[in-house]
DNA sequence: ACCCACCACTGACAATTGTCACCGTCGGGT
DNA sequence: ACCCGACGGTGACAATTGTCAGTGGTGGGT
């Protein structure tokens, strides 16, 4: 029997994948959570063999439950579930140490499958996003131009966001100009729109 | 035997909201469609009895294809599914005829259920969202301040708004600006987000 | 006939934003 | 010791954006 924890913001997508998974006789779905907060508390109670996680999620993101989970179950295989297949998003899944990405819009068939496979240890992975990956590239931003643009991607003035991060908006001009400049935009809505887009802010 | 027609981009979501339908006895699932444009002409081939429409598609929005299901297809029920309980949402599907909307934060297990209710001539609208919508601003906005919000929410600047539109920049600046003050913000991208936000723009 | 709302535009002005050149500090490599 | 990159900042300048006061035209009510 292999147990699973599911992490999902959608209430309804949730419910549906443990239907789903409930229709399988291996497959048991042993916690949901709705929240990234709850996802490691959750795992250290019920030590499931597989964590499928949202990457989007209230809280912590996926993806940084992810780092939590290897440091603290290293036995628990995690996958990746999202909408989005950002390079960004795949990078940091595979730097975070889990063993597959799936998009949500692929098949649902292939989803307890792709379950069954990592756990006989296969890496599952698109071959076609795994090279898209590869030829994007890799995130050219510093830490401080992630912050900016995150902070001004409510449409923030860049008073705003130099009260946010306690910076003066000279400093905040200049990394913005940094950002559009790596991403090949022409403002900072455009340059926080490309940098999102590509998970870089995640 | 209730005939549904099942619209939804989400692949997976698709997938598994067909499952479940199929494990009810009295539910049947007569035609799957991921784009908006499909919806139509597929309801004429397969006169379901309930159309399950998400808003956010491509092609043409779910909205939309309500408008012209009540106009070719009188007697299908249409209902909502959508992530975004947006007041503008609530608004434009109720006025498009559908007779229930449904958000995938909710259970699954009531999924089923609301169908049926739609089905004996009930409509299904939560009662809380209904009181919210009532509650929030209508639509403030005229046909070109929405093209201008619309344009302008890629980051686009004035100039390029104008090409778009085939506007001088002048006149789209002013529609911004007649736009930044109805939605009480302080620049463009706040505006193009909080009119996104309330669903006036779709 | 009149008012009103929406459309399209112009021009002037102030505020914001983006670019550039430049200053210094700090921490890692080699 | 030296270089390099990231960080934080200043000041100057140009471009873009937002506001305001106007000018018309159209079409729908009353």
């Amino acid at each position: 029997m292999i147990r699973i924890l599911l992490a999902e913001d959608q209430a309804m997508m949730r419910g549906a994948l443990a239907v789903l998974f409930g229709l399988e006789d291996d497959l048991e779905v042993v916690a949901q959570v709705g929240t990234g907060t709850e996802i490691v508390p959750t795992a250290l109670e019920v030590r499931p063999d597989v964590a499928l996680l949202d990457i989007e999620l209230p809280g912590i993101s996926g993806l940084e439950a992810a780092r939590e989970l290897r440091a603290s179950i290293p036995e628990c295989r995690v996958m990746i579930l999202t909408t989005f297949s950002r390079p960004g998003y795949v990078r940091q899944a595979m730097a975070a140490g889990a063993v597959g990405f799936l998009v949500k819009d692929g098949p649902v068939e292939e989803l307890a499958d792709a379950i069954r496979r990592v756990l006989r240890g296969e890496t599952v992975l698109d071959p076609g996003l795994a090279a898209a990956t590869l030829r994007a590239a890799p995130n050219p931003l510093t830490a401080r131009e992630r912050d900016v643009l995150a902070a001004s991607e409510d449409g923030s003035s860049i008073a705003d966001i130099a009260g946010q991060l306690f910076l003066s908006p000279s400093t905040v001009r200049n990394y913005l100009s940094a950002a559009i400049g790596k991403t090949g935009t022409r403002n900072k809505t455009e340059a926080a729109l490309t940098a999102r887009r590509n998970g870089w802010l995640a």
